[in-house]
Parts: C-alpha cells; sequence; structure tokens
DNA sequence: CTTCTCACA
DNA sequence: TGTGAGGA
C-alpha cells in the first residue's frame, strides 16, 4: 500500500491525539465541528485518527497560536476532504508539495512527543516540533 | 477507565 | 474553551 493511505489510515482515540498535540479533547472536537479535521469513526463512535489528522492538528495549533482564527484557517489550509481513495490519489500531487516533514521525521518526533508526555516537563510541541509548523 | 454529546452557574 | 451530566 501506498504511502498516503498508511498516512490516511485511522489509527488512534482522541486520547493519543490530546498528548500528541497537546491539545484539549474539547479543541479537537471543536476543530472537528468546522471541519478542520474530518476523523473516521468506529462502530461505537469513538473517532480515530489518522497521520494526516495529527499532522493537520498540528498545523491548526501553530496557526491559533498565531492568532489566525477558524475562518482564517479555513482558507490558510486546502478546503479538503481526502476521505476516499479516489480523492487521496487525486490530491496526490498537491499532498506532496504541502508535506515538508519525511515520514521518519513525523514518526521520530511524535514518538518522542508520545514518550515525554509523563508529567513533569514542558512537551516538545512548544519547542522543536513546533518550529516545523511555524515557519509555515 | 476512555470517549461521546449536549448544555451552561 | 472549560466543565459537568448522563450514557455507551
Amino acid at each position: 500500500m501506498g504511502d498516503e493511505i498508511r498516512r490516511n489510515m485511522a489509527l488512534f482515540p482522541i486520547g493519543i491525539v490530546m498528548k500528541l498535540t497537546d491539545l484539549t479533547a474539547r479543541q479537537i472536537r471543536y476543530y472537528e465541528q468546522h471541519e478542520l479535521i474530518v476523523p473516521a469513526r468506529t462502530a461505537g463512535n469513538q473517532r480515530l485518527f489518522s497521520f494526516n489528522d495529527v499532522e493537520r492538528l498540528l498545523e491548526i495549533k501553530s496557526l491559533i497560536e498565531k492568532g489566525v482564527n477558524i475562518a482564517g484557517i479555513k482558507q490558510v489550509m486546502n478546503p479538503l476532504n481526502m476521505e476516499s481513495e479516489e480523492a487521496t490519489v487525486m490530491s496526490e500531487q498537491s499532498e506532496v508539495k504541502r508535506r515538508e516533514l519525511s515520514d521518519a521525521q513525523l514518526h521520530r518526533l511524535l514518538k518522542q512527543q508520545l514518550l515525554e508526555k509523563r508529567p513533569g516537563k514542558a512537551s516538545m510541541i512548544q519547542g522543536q516540533l513546533s518550529r516545523f509548523y511555524n515557519k509555515h
């Protein structure tokens, strides 16, 4: 299977995404209401996020921190809704252009973020990882 | 225990 | 955006 479909596979529940992005469940659900992200759902209505969803949330977070509101973010970010495999293939071109982080980088960064999430020290989302997205 | 929706002292 | 209720 291709890289795109792998990045779009619904994998983690909201709890993991909260740790990965340092966003509250409220915020994540709120951004979903505004269609900034479109996570999949399990049979039990539980949200399942893909790597792309996490990346988008990180971008949204950096934009919010820059003072951009929902309306502004909707414009800045492509009004995409890559759900079907066809849509994924069609947006492949623009997808590649948008992507600046390699799989290796992203996986390493998110893994660290997840492990570093124990109480005590500050998250690196506000440091190293955020720099990638704040440059956008 | 985790997540979901809805609503607001 | 936070938070609690009430259910799955």
